[in-house]
DNA sequence: GTCTATATACGGATAGAC
DNA sequence: GTCTATCCGTATATAGAC
């Protein structure tokens, strides 16, 4: 009787009502959001979400800590394998987060201007999951960076394009589309497209 | 005595609750903004923001539309200008960002939230605000694809690199600081580099 | 125009029945 | 575990004095 509802997996109310405020919280912000609306959302009672999580607060920090690590720890891996080049670990982790935005559109924005609004709060978990320590691909940088293989200008720059080519088209979506009068179809069909571009233009940057 | 208050410029009471509600706002967002807070910031009572602008959405709506203004209207000349070349309208347009944005480094994230939490009654207003008809700077990238001096992908790409690279460190700023280790003047003078390279490396990207 | 005091509503949280 | 009913703090908005 008592270990029966440990075998549950993903259709427990617990999970449900998670499921639900992972999605209002998202859509809304946290502030935005009322407990009534993730009550709603989930199809169970409002008093259930304090029965389960305690407090609004304590329900939105798991979820949210659940989402810095989707963004970071997946990457972990990624940025220290040895065995692949830093054009290959470029092309992987472009692919791996455009996949990711293609499911989670509003991942980005929704996590950044929460770390805006709360900066002590979140950013420390955030370093936290990012692991100390060396990553391999920072000294694939510095080697070529040493056989004078790579621009002078700060390595930054090129780190910040990436993330920017790859991120911002999903935080500025709603408005291109809006602009352009292009459907969601299109839009992803072009961030598709990107997976390919974006290492090749970093590369051309690169080029000294 | 009735004309005398017409000539006050910018030390209004009014004004001065207008640019305390810009910056609160700005910091915390519509949701969690408290019209307490404002007050507090502005140094008046309470009460003086229903007097002035009969509610806190009114207010906000005051705000945006000046916000949304800002980041399209100012760049139409700019765009529309048969004088400058292609290449030189791309310097402009990254210049004046980068300036607009190291003086209000919150105003893309506030502005795309907003707009993503409340779609319909803002991007409506963007729409009106960007004016209709041809843009010089279509015009004189269609004569050089047609000259075939330009590569074949969808131009929309280039727009969304130009943008990206502009806008989106100022959004992972907080982030990227704080994992860099970076402090703000730094990062700033890292932004004044760009002006340079980025049409720089757009430049490169478009070359066939 | 600006303040104090207050009405009114809303939202998070809990008590207690089932 | 799940529901209904309700408490209570907080936030917007307004009435009315000065």
């Amino acid at each position: 009787m008592q270990n029966k509802q440990e075998i549950e997996i993903n259709t427990s109310t617990e999970e449900k009502i998670k499921d639900a405020a992972r999605r209002v919280f998202m859509k809304k912000g946290y502030a935005a959001t009322r407990t009534r609306d993730i009550a709603e959302e989930s199809g169970f009672n409002l008093s259930l979400i304090n029965y389960y999580f305690r407090s609004k607060e304590k329900l939105f920090d798991i979820i949210m800590l659940e989402h810095i690590k989707m963004f970071a720890s997946s990457i972990f891996g990624l940025v220290n394998d040895p065995t692949t080049s830093l054009y290959e670990k470029i092309e992987l982790l472009v692919s791996h987060y455009i996949d990711m935005l293609i499911e989670n559109p509003d991942l980005p924005i929704f996590v950044l201007n929460e770390i805006k609004e709360n900066p002590e709060a979140l950013i420390g978990r955030l370093a936290l999951d990012g692991r100390q320590g060396p990553v391999y691909l920072v000294k694939q940088w510095q080697e070529l960076a040493m056989a004078g293989k790579v621009p002078t200008i700060n390595p930054a720059h090129f780190l910040l394009n990436l993330m920017s080519m790859t991120v911002f088209p999903f935080i500025g979506g709603p408005i291109f589309r809006n602009r352009t009068g292009m459907d969601m179809a299109t839009f992803n069909a072009m961030m598709e497209e990107r997976k390919k571009l974006i290492p090749m233009w970093i590369k051309g940057m690169m080029a000294v």
